[in-house]
DNA sequence: TCTGGGGTCCTCCTTCAA
DNA sequence: TCTGTTGAAGGAGGACCC
C-alpha cells in the first residue's frame, strides 16, 4: 500500500435531490425526495432537509410519505443527471488519467499517476481546487475523501460530508478505524453484520481481533480474508479506468402482481426485447440468458440458459427467456419479471446461435436515452411526470408539480430566477410541451469558486 | 412498513469429461 | 470394464453497492 494519501474519492452530496433543487428554485431549503412514485416505488435520494424526518435512500416511497409528508416528491431524470455528472467526470480526468467512476456522483482517481500529488500538501490542494471547480461548473457540491487507499478515501468522504474534505494522514488508519461499527466497513451489510454480532463482533478494532482464521470460518473465504485485511487498513486495490461489463439486463416491479399467464409471457417477450436493445446500443453479445421472477410473496428466482455462442438477436433471447419461464410456476402472481444475458462478448465475434437459428434480425424499439423504462402502452394522452420540465407558450420555462384527474399543474422559474408561480393546465393544452433541461450554471467567462470548507478533525 | 433497478462477486451444488 | 478423483462449467441463490 502506498504511503501517501493520494487517492481521491469523491461523492457528490445527495446528488439527484441536489440536482433537482439547483434546476428549481422554489425547492431550495426544502425537503426533496426522488424516486419511484408508483404504489411500490422506493427512495433514490433524499435531499438533507429530508433525511432530518428520517427519510432515506432505499426506503419504500410510501413509509418515506408518511414521514414527510410536505416534501416534494419527484422521478429521476437520468438524463439530466448523467449530463452533469459527465462535466464532473470530465474535471476529475483533467486530475489524472486513472478515473474510476462507480456510479454516476460517485469516482476514485489516482492522483499520483497522473502527477497532480506526491504528497499530502499537494493533495490537499488538488481536492480543496476540485471542489471549487465542480462548484463552478456545475453549482453542486460534493464531498471529497483522501487517503492512501480506495477503502480509507471512500471513509473519509463519508466523513467529509456534506460539503466537505477530510484527509486521513498515513499512519493513523489504525486508530481511526478501530472503533468504528463493522457497518462502516464496505462490503458489510444487514447480513453480515447480523453474523458478526452473533459472534459478538461491533466494531472494526473487535473484527481484527478476532483474526483471520475465525474471520473465514464466519463468513466464508472470500469475505473473510478480504474483511480481516480491511480490519487491519489493508487494501492494494488499484484504481481501475476501464471496466468492462459483465452483464446486461432490465427488469419491471409492477403496481399489481400479474397473474394472468399469458400476460406474464407478454412481459417476458417486452423484456427481452429491451434487454437486447441494451446490448446491442453497447456493441455487446451475451451467451447465457437469465429470467428473473419475483413472486407475490417477494420470494425471487432466477432461471438461466447457457446458449452454444453468443448472441444478440432479439428472438434468440425472446425464445430462451419463453423456455425458461415455462419451468417456473407463477400461480399466485407475480410482482416483478427481469431479463438478463451474461458471459459477454465483442459482438463483432462470430455469432454462432443467430446463424443457427436462420440469422432472421428484428429491430427492437431503443431505450430512451435518460435510461427509463419506456411508458406502459396506453391511451395516447401524455404523461406529465413529477419534475419534468416543459415549456408553454405563453408562461415560458417550468417544471410539472404534479398532474391526475386530466389536470396538471405547473410551476413557472428557472434555475437562475425567483422562485415561480403555480398555474394548471388541461392535460392536452396545445400550449404546453416538453422541454429539455435548463443548465445550472450560466456560461460566462470563469465560474467564482464556492465556499472551500476544510471539514473534519483528522484534516490536515 | 413492505420492500426499485442495474449491477458485481461469492458460495454451494450438480454434471460431465478426462 | 469398472471405479474414484479432479477440475471446469453451468446453474441457483444470496449479499452487497449506488
Amino acid at each position: 500500500m502506498r504511503t501517501t494519501p493520494t487517492i481521491l474519492h469523491l461523492d457528490m452530496d445527495a446528488f439527484f435531490a441536489q440536482a433537482e433543487q439547483a434546476s428549481k428554485p422554489s425547492l431550495r431549503g426544502k425537503a426533496v425526495v426522488v424516486g419511484g412514485l408508483g404504489p411500490r416505488g422506493v427512495v433514490s435520494t433524499a435531499s438533507y432537509e429530508a433525511r432530518a424526518f428520517g427519510v432515506h435512500s432505499a426506503m419504500p416511497m410510501a413509509q418515506a410519505r408518511r414521514l414527510a409528508p410536505h416534501a416534494a416528491y419527484l422521478v429521476p431524470r437520468f438524463g439530466f443527471y448523467r449530463s452533469i455528472s459527465e462535466q464532473v467526470m470530465g474535471l476529475l480526468r483533467t486530475l489524472s488519467p486513472l478515473v474510476e467512476p462507480l456510479s454516476l456522483d460517485e469516482a476514485y482517481v489516482d492522483l499520483e499517476a497522473g502527477g497532480a500529488a506526491r504528497d499530502a500538501d499537494a493533495a490537499e490542494r488538488v481536492g480543496r481546487k476540485l471542489r471549487a471547480d465542480i462548484r463552478a461548473v456545475t453549482g453542486l457540491t460534493g464531498s471529497v475523501g483522501l487517503a492512501a487507499s480506495k477503502m480509507l478515501a471512500k471513509i473519509a468522504s463519508e466523513q467529509a460530508k456534506p460539503d466537505g474534505l477530510v484527509l486521513i494522514p498515513p499512519g493513523t488508519e489504525r486508530d481511526l478505524l478501530a472503533p468504528m461499527p463493522v457497518r462502516a466497513l464496505p462490503g458489510v451489510g444487514p447480513a453480515t453484520q447480523n453474523h458478526l454480532r452473533r459472534a459478538g463482533i461491533h466494531t472494526v478494532g473487535e473484527l481484527a481481533e478476532a483474526g483471520e482464521d475465525e474471520l473465514v470460518r464466519l463468513l466464508g473465504k472470500a469475505h473473510g480474508h478480504a474483511l480481516y485485511a480491511m480490519a487491519l487498513a489493508r487494501d492494494d486495490r488499484p484504481v481501475v479506468a476501464e471496466r468492462e461489463a459483465k452483464s446486461v439486463s432490465v427488469e419491471d416491479t409492477y403496481d399489481v402482481d400479474i397473474h394472468d399467464r399469458l400476460r406474464v409471457g407478454l412481459e417476458v417477450r417486452r423484456l427481452a426485447d429491451r434487454c437486447v436493445a441494451r446490448l446491442r446500443a453497447a456493441g455487446l453479445s451475451g451467451r447465457t440468458i437469465v429470467l428473473k421472477v419475483r413472486r407475490y410473496d417477494f420470494s425471487t428466482l432466477t432461471r438461466s440458459e447457457t446458449l452454444r455462442g453468443p448472441t444478440d438477436d432479439p428472438a434468440v433471447v425472446r425464445e430462451a427467456a419463453a423456455r425458461l419461464l415455462d419451468a417456473v410456476d407463477t400461480t399466485g402472481g407475480v410482482r416483478l419479471l427481469g431479463v438478463g444475458v451474461t458471459g459477454l462478448a465483442d459482438y463483432t465475434q462470430e455469432d454462432l446461435f443467430a446463424q443457427a437459428a436462420g440469422g432472421q434480425r428484428t429491430s427492437p424499439g431503443e431505450e430512451p436515452a435518460d435510461g427509463t423504462a419506456p411508458e406502459p402502452s396506453g391511451p395516447a394522452e401524455r404523461q406529465w411526470r413529477a419534475g419534468h420540465d416543459v415549456r408553454h407558450e405563453e408562461y415560458g420555462h417550468g417544471w410539472v408539480q404534479g398532474s391526475g384527474l386530466g389536470r396538471v399543474t405547473v410551476r413557472f422559474e428557472t434555475p437562475h430566477s425567483a422562485p415561480g408561480r403555480v398555474r394548471t393546465f388541461r392535460v392536452d393544452d396545445p400550449a404546453l410541451q416538453p422541454a429539455e433541461p435548463l443548465p445550472l450554471v450560466c456560461p460566462g467567462p470563469s465560474g467564482t469558486p464556492g465556499d472551500t470548507g476544510l471539514r473534519g478533525g483528522t484534516a490536515a
